[in-house]
DNA sequence: GTTTGTCGGGACGCTACCGCACCTAACGTT
DNA sequence: AACGTTAGGTGCGGTAGCGTCCCGACAAAC
């Protein structure tokens, strides 16, 4: 058969589950419902699998390929989050209920992989309880969070860096101080306390915050969303968006 | 009643789920199960909820408590992944499929919040389908890798980084060789090529590696997991526990 | 009222990495 | 054979954050 061929080719008899590992450790009766669906793909090199926070069409199944989850910065640089190989599945937004992700999937070495309809994939999930999907959009959030995190830390300057944690920090306490040394701060960015000290600061003196023995208190929540890179309002959008506050919007 | 006392506090009929984002938008049916089970905890600053590895015994609904997902290098140092507050639950890996990550959860900002027992939790999970489990246990692994990514970032040079992306490539492929510019490879660790170029020149006079014109070969796999920096063994070995390979461990 | 510990502030040299500019070598094209 | 393109190598000045050590201010303990 012409299973060399570059161009898309949909599901032959001789499709190999093997060939990804997700794929292999399905259980019987759904590999037998989703062969119908699954095609084979060539992925070449380059090739945008999805752009952030577009809706997914397909899953993919890497088989020899591999694919890159990026974040992509405003100013046009891009940090790789995550790689997906022929042990996984690029879209895991789709089943986690969220439908899209902030980050952009590329195929960094070009081969090919399977892949489903959008469609087919929520179907399984459908069948599940409504606990799981909340959960399940929890979890996606949460990773946002992870990956931005990432992301900051290669990027971002510690003074910026130290606005995102205050105004993250904050949005999960009520009111506007909150008792915390410098030398925590800088345990949890991973950073010297003297850079904490430095940074802190220089917040001061733009009258965004006050502190002293352990208490800040923000006096300018504005303006320290204004100093803050982008990472804050993506993860912060992304929480919003997955986990809608009860009173403000329906649950999807 | 007692409830600003700080001792733990079984459930009282008091208990205002709307205090946690998730179990504000539980389904009332679950809520009324969980409330027999929920009770009130003091989460003191300091307290670590679970250590790297250990499985889990509660689940935890921070109300007005903060905890911060570290990761703790073997050198000491550590660094934040995540934090949970009243928007969340500590504990995903117990309905992940997991049971464990390799954080710790630490109580960052002294409140209260509720706990559920662990077995209560996955009974919950246990009626939905092996596919679920399935992509969550993989999800979870996803999510190491990001958490380890973004320690990295923060804390492991450039060389080491580079050692560690080239393995996590080479696992994902078969063979020994990537077909890969160091531009690229720049791209995906958010570097600049330069520092690629001398990364990569230190490893081939090592004669760890060579490369010539995007292509990259490894010559001594062994001699790059020495020089990585633990992030790579330690997402590998994660990927193992939760999806081991159909051929060589029966699936837990 | 002194001591001891905690918290914040500052100085020093050092290193890793950045930004930029430029160069060489290999390869493909025509 | 000439040319342009792509991959890799080098040099140089700049800087953010590190390691270390030291200091002052305040608070609780004795």
């Amino acid at each position: 058969m012409s299973l060399e061929t570059p161009q898309t080719s949909v599901n032959t008899a001789s499709l190999d589950r093997r060939t990804n590992h997700l794929l292999a450790a399905l259980p019987d009766a759904e590999w037998q419902r989703w062969l119908a669906t699954l095609e084979t793909v060539d992925m070449p090199l380059g090739q945008v699998l999805y752009e952030s926070g577009k809706t997914l069409t397909h899953v993919y199944f890497p088989t020899t390929s591999i694919v890159s989850l990026l974040y992509v910065m405003e100013n046009g640089a891009s940090a790789e989050i995550a790689v997906v190989g022929n042990e996984g599945i690029v879209g895991i937004s789709l089943f986690m209920g969220g439908g899209s992700t902030p980050s952009r999937a590329v195929v960094q070495s070009a081969g090919r992989g399977l892949r489903l309809e959008a469609q087919m994939m929520k179907d399984e999930f459908d069948k599940n309880g409504l606990v799981l999907h909340l959960l399940l959009r929890y979890t996606q959030a949460l990773i946002t969070q992870m990956a931005q995190t990432a992301v900051c830390n290669r990027h971002h300057s510690l003074d910026q860096q130290l606005c995102r944690w205050l105004l993250l920090s904050l949005d999960r306490l009520q009111g506007h101080e909150l008792v915390m040394t410098q030398e925590l701060i800088a345990n949890m960015l991973g950073v010297r306390r003297e850079g904490v000290t430095e940074a802190a600061l220089s917040l001061q003196q733009a009258g965004l915050i006050r502190y002293a023995r352990g208490r800040i208190s923000v006096l300018d929540r504005a303006g320290l969303e204004k100093r803050t890179c982008e990472c804050y309002a993506v993860v912060k959008k992304e929480y919003d968006r997955l986990l809608p506050t009860d009173h403000a919007t329906a649950a999807g």
